[in-house]
DNA sequence: TGCATTTATTTAACATGATAAGTATTATAG
DNA sequence: CTATAATACTTATCATGTTAAATAAATGCA
């Protein structure tokens, strides 16, 4: 059998828990886990989206994405809207004390990511993108 | 600011998620979770070892591990055997039945490998794997 | 030897991951 | 129109992720 180490999705998790460590401890200080701050970068992308389209660009399951937009909504970052056409869909948007965050928050972890380009080589980084995008593009395509 | 969906952390989750997806309900059928099979499988590498080294060849917190253990070993699918020199540890072992068990599944999941391997390519593959582990060494080595 | 420190593991508490089931609203066939 | 199916979330439940604190055994040193 293939050597344990060389699990594909083993090596995918060591190398995001390594990038990942260099950021939590600052979303932490901002009482942010990993998590809430996707949906909150997915809001400020998209100004302003329901909660299936977050699920989407936030990659998170509906059932986390409903618990993280209550804890969110307890915390004044972001609110709802009900869309009038349809009133199964609640429009979820940034507050602006939300928006504040993210503009405080944003820039230090663009400057963290800036310190791994360096680490690793833009050339590289632009290598494994593509590979981890063909990857995925592949696998989803022979569902 | 950078692209939102060209967050590495985040093509790196997409990517694993997309392979988990075809592991998962093969695991789920023989009432496995991922993290329980990772386990099984470095017990299986290891042929026994305790935690603190099982649970950096499996990946996983030590509070998560040691949850997993007392499931798994409520199930009889491992045991512990104390370390004579050191009470601190206690070395964790497949029972039969737990090796039974790897018997049985990990040949499927070899086979659901092979697939990924076949669609995405042997080469691609191997590429995807050095720059993931040269992107973790270095993040490691400048911690 | 005796005690502070370190090491290994477990508990605790809160948040998310994953699956199934429930609820309300909208679309659709007849 | 209306019963039915599909859609969009939300709840529920159990397992894991993450951090801090607790516990217990082994080490180091005066």
């Amino acid at each position: 059998m293939r050597d344990f180490k060389h699990s594909l999705p083993m090596e995918l998790m060591r190398a995001r828990e390594a990038a990942m460590a260099r950021f939590r401890p600052m979303l932490r200080d901002h009482g942010l886990t990993e998590q809430q701050w996707r949906v909150i970068r997915a809001l400020v992308d998209t100004g302003g989206a329901d909660v299936g389209e977050l699920a989407g660009k936030s990659c998170l399951l509906a059932p986390s994405l409903t618990r993280i937009l209550q804890h969110l909504e307890s915390r004044s970052l972001i609110k709802r809207t009900q869309n009038s056409t349809d009133h199964r869909r609640a429009i979820i948007s940034l507050t602006a004390r939300g928006r504040r965050l993210f503009n405080k928050i944003g820039p230090r972890l663009e400057s963290l990511y800036r310190v791994i380009e360096d680490e690793f080589g833009m050339e590289r980084l632009a290598a494994l993108y593509t590979l981890l995008a063909e990857f995925y593009e592949t696998l989803q395509a022979n569902r």
